[in-house]
DNA sequence: CGGCGGCATTGATCCAAGTCAAGTGGACGC
DNA sequence: GCGTCCACTTGACTTGGATCAATGCCGCCG
């Protein structure tokens, strides 16, 4: 872990046509090209602390990070699941709201916090792409609160699956899948629960009952195969009428 | 119920400094004022449904709302109460996710939906103001997302009569308060558990709880008198550490 | 004023998910 | 190769909240 990684061209940056830079023309590219910096930290790094200040803003580039609150007798709610182009931090204040923890090694792409905040004022187009994004995550944040708040603990765990592979497949450009699908699981069982409001003998048993039934593959505990995208879209509820499973 | 209500000065607003409209110059009130027409709605009304397109965006001006979308099965989740000052609708984006239904008589400030998104894109005070906006309700949705996935049902109403107490405050411009409060609330016993992820039986029975228990008071259907709000805010988790209640 | 209809409360029972308690099985070190 | 550790799985039992089923209460209209 060095405390700045080299700084590659944006350019050549995977995240380029997703992340806050996506609507930037060249001009304004080499700008954040001359505010930014690198830095690559370990899994279990936590990146953020509830309360406290934050001395960068940060695109994710490379890992996976969660977004979290722990109430005082140990429950913990994870909030947000940030995977490469998602942005970590809050023009305009000076504290992250939630802990946000990097649950693999992760590579950000930072911007100290002021001068973020100068660039946002006078770079409309990173204004503009910051909205969408944000307007993008409360959609997010509200239907996970529909899973949240009335789903069973089957269709839980079927509507976590189905988004984690579409969100893997849409970093890698691909479109929505209809056979079987990997899914890489980027965290344990513990933090699954964390996720879905439920314990972590709940996520193990219904993972059995869902292998049982033919719809998964477990190949590895990191591992997960949808062996039917439709049938598992199904059992989450998704009747295919459009309502986007978060 | 008319089409168009008289259009009132933005300077005699109520909302003039909560709505997108509170950084605004006077000269780009003037234009927001050539743009807007108001609408007054009765109870019941549904302001927009998911998946359909919306014609106008909207601040609510008065009154009450919620947006919420409902399963194929009939479950039902409420994922953002509206108040005064609110904004409806979603720049770039023609539909909107999630139904949305007025629990009172509503009036609307509104704006024709590509008439607004131009004002968006011309003028920063708007653009930034509804960014401030949305993360806002981002971090509220997330907050929210707590309590729906990890609290009790108990918790869960003390949250909600807590969080309902201080935007009701917030609104009249009062400081959080310490003593009784008289609570209006807003809804039915149906969308309080809409709202809370709770059967209409299981809100009943925790409202008798926490008023035997001595907590709030129920003068009648559509109040509840809180006590002692720092009472209340014991059981709902907070103990004051700083983690808002949604 | 009296009956009707809709919301709310209360009670009895059920069940999904939580809790508590053993196993299991890889990964890793010695 | 053999123990140890740790994450996961599985099983037995408990429980919080859902479900099913009466009442109770109030506003409204004839």
């Amino acid at each position: 872990m060095t405390a700045h990684d080299p700084v590659i061209a944006c350019g050549n940056c995977p995240i380029r046509h997703n992340a806050i830079c996506a609507e930037c023309e060249s001009d304004e590219l080499s700008m954040l090209e001359r505010a930014k910096s690198y830095k690559t930290v370990p899994v279990g790094t936590p990146l953020a602390r509830a309360g406290e200040p934050l001395s960068h803003f940060s695109s994710l580039v490379k890992g996976c990070a969660a977004m979290s609150r722990t109430l005082e007798d140990g429950r913990r709610q994870t909030v947000g699941l940030l995977l490469p182009s998602d942005f970590i931090g809050r023009p305009g204040r000076a504290t992250s709201p939630f802990d946000v923890t990097a649950l693999s090694e992760v590579t950000l792409c930072r911007f100290e916090r002021t001068a973020f905040e100068r660039i946002v004022r006078d770079t409309p187009h990173v204004a503009s792409r910051l909205l969408t994004m944000t307007l993008d995550e409360l959609d997010a944040a509200r239907d996970w609160a529909v899973v949240l708040g009335r789903m069973t603990a089957r269709e839980k765990l079927a509507a976590f699956l189905l988004n984690l592979a579409q969100r893997q497949r849409s970093v890698r450009g691909m479109a929505r899948p209809s056979g079987k699908i990997l899914v890489a699981l980027p965290m344990s069982r513990e933090q699954m629960g964390d996720h879905l409001g439920l314990t972590i003998e709940t996520i193990s048993r219904q993972i059995t009952a869902l292998r049982k039934d033919g719809l998964i593959e477990v190949p590895s505990r990191q591992d997960i195969r949808i062996l039917d995208y439709d049938a598992l879209a199904f059992e989450a509820g998704d009747d295919g009428d459009g309502a986007p499973i978060a």
